[in-house]
DNA sequence: CATGAATGAGGTTTCATTCAT
DNA sequence: TATGAATGAAACCTCATTCAT
């Protein structure tokens, strides 16, 4: 059952030293140490420490982009559709919870390229997502007073903060967390909320 | 109890260049080259790169925690209170976006003992903000079924996401997407959100 | 005995490298790309990067070598010996330049005891020369008032410096430029030279 | 009486490391070793290895352009300017023998933008020396059967010849050496060398 | 108060070569 | 014969900080 190759090894212990200790103060002598490797074993794989990093946004980018894409096109209703993606976002950032804090803290250390193609990706995501909620008020379901930027902001923020504040290790579920995030996000995004009724 | 001129114009070139390069990517020649005065003269006011990434955190947690003292003294109703105080954090937070851009991508880069000084007040920070939220609970306006420390953490999401897509050069002024958004916030928060009247 | 193609390759590949890059700019990774073979399969033909470097000196001085002993062999009269010497060494050194770039520029790279050899093959090949114009000395057709060793380097430095000036894409053909440098070369041997009248 | 200034003992134990080592071979740390510096002030001086390469040549092309200057500007007959000037540059490059053999050597190895530089300013000085043959050949003077972009090489490739085979240590001195070079030089440039007669 | 030369530890990366397959 | 993953030593360079002036 060999599983370690050199790849995932080296690229796990980025993750976890880039999440504790951010990305500029974690050495490549660190890395190699803690993925057991020599340093040029690692350079055979990785380019530079750069493609490294790059190497773990695309992991996390590919996996949410097709777990959004699966969503949306399995034809539900939107506002279950809406909701499914929500819990879905938050699961799965929960579930790679360390990806995300290095995710949001090293963009900036990026090649410049490379830091386009995430932005790339990302803002493909949020239009995805974007779409979804202009279809709902469409359908009258989803209030239209609040720019469709700040209402996608304001989902995403919460997927983004997740890393500051939340713990596996703490005393509520993944998906409890996930449900009630969702439930306070589409409470505030419904054509019927409180403040509308004014 | 005059400002010196050097600690000014040093601090100004540090959040400028650790907002758009990073802290880690700065080098401290390229500061004092920004800020128009020699090594020596930033090492007499600084005693590290360390202490001057401080200086950024130091004046933006006093700033806010003040003006939240102050809006909480002045006695307010709960709602309006909470509002106000919604509004003030988001207003204040676009007045100084690098410096929560710094604030939130370099926490990690502090000396052990400042993190700790900086987590015990942003901790303080959001008790205060979470004893509105407990007094509104009490009062019947606040919605109790979900923790309240997921409600704070929902509210400042937004805030801390803010320097990850608010331009003040686009097209929303500060003040509209600070209504947006605390609208957005007290909406999912009220008793009377949608969800709770299924 | 058939050539191997991969040593036929790689020592083409090489020497173009070499003679563009330099020899220590070069990498072995480059080279065996540029030939289009793999790592192993060079190191199969050459036991080091010093051995493939030096098996390009090793052609050229035995091509030339071989090129000087035929006509000294040849048995014309001196003065037409050394005419034809200079000419051909000129035109071979046209032929081969990129060698004689890589030649000139990399002896230093070699190993001592390769340095050694190329040094020792190189006199033999400077005292033959040597050895044509003490005849014409003999014959009291060549001056006498130089030191040999300085009218060898003055003919040498010619061919030396080929690489530096002369592009086989420009104007002068090969055949010209090797009588045009041997006609000043032997003018300025001739024991009628104009100083010499003075 | 204070001499060895950190650049002056760097670039003077750099010369003579590259000349008997080459360039590619000397690491920086052997370098600030026979310096009796250390790195980080060689840095302070020298922004990189080719800083300090390229420091050399600045040298040698300044003094050498200077010394054209000024012999071309004291207002010689043209055959006695000539003399003067090649008799000049074989002397300096005595006096600069290190020198020359890493300049000879080593081109390759600066960055482009300087290797650029370094061309520019050989072509002014060999533009200069052209003009002079150029005046003797109006004046008659010189051989004119010969391009004189050719007679040009054939003068310079004694000098950069001489780091490979003139050893200040043996028999022949400086002077002598500069004489017998400079005659052979100008009996075949003559316009009554020998050929020319038959 | 201010300077800027000097330190020295540590960082990322390259590369010729080996060796199990 | 040929492969290419892996080695490990050494290379160049950066930078926060100190200190004599």
């Amino acid at each position: 059952m060999k599983n370690s190759s050199v790849q995932d090894s080296v690229k796990k212990a980025a993750v976890d030293l880039f999440a504790t200790q951010g990305y500029a103060t974690t050495s490549v002598q660190q890395i190699v140490e803690a993925a057991g490797v020599t340093k040029g074993a690692m350079y055979h794989y990785f380019r530079s420490k750069d493609d490294l990093l790059f190497a773990i946004y695309e992991q996390l980018l590919t996996l949410q982009g097709e777990r959004l894409s699966q969503i949306v096109d399995s034809g539900l209703p939107t506002q279950e559709t809406l909701r499914a993606v929500c819990v879905d976002v938050i699961e799965t950032s929960i579930d790679y919870l360390p990806e995300g804090t290095v995710f949001f803290r090293s963009v900036h250390m990026l090649s410049d390229e490379r830091q386009e193609e995430v932005k790339r990706r990302r803002r493909k995501y949020h239009d995805d997502f974007s779409s979804i909620i202009e279809r709902g008020q469409r359908e009258g379901v989803y209030r239209a007073d609040v720019p469709r930027a700040v209402l996608v902001a304001h989902f995403f923020s919460d997927v983004h903060y997740l890393s500051h504040w939340y713990s596996p290790a703490g005393p509520e579920s993944k998906g409890k967390i996930a449900a009630q995030i969702t439930d306070l996000f589409l409470d505030s995004l419904s054509a019927d909320a409180p403040a509308r009724r004014r």
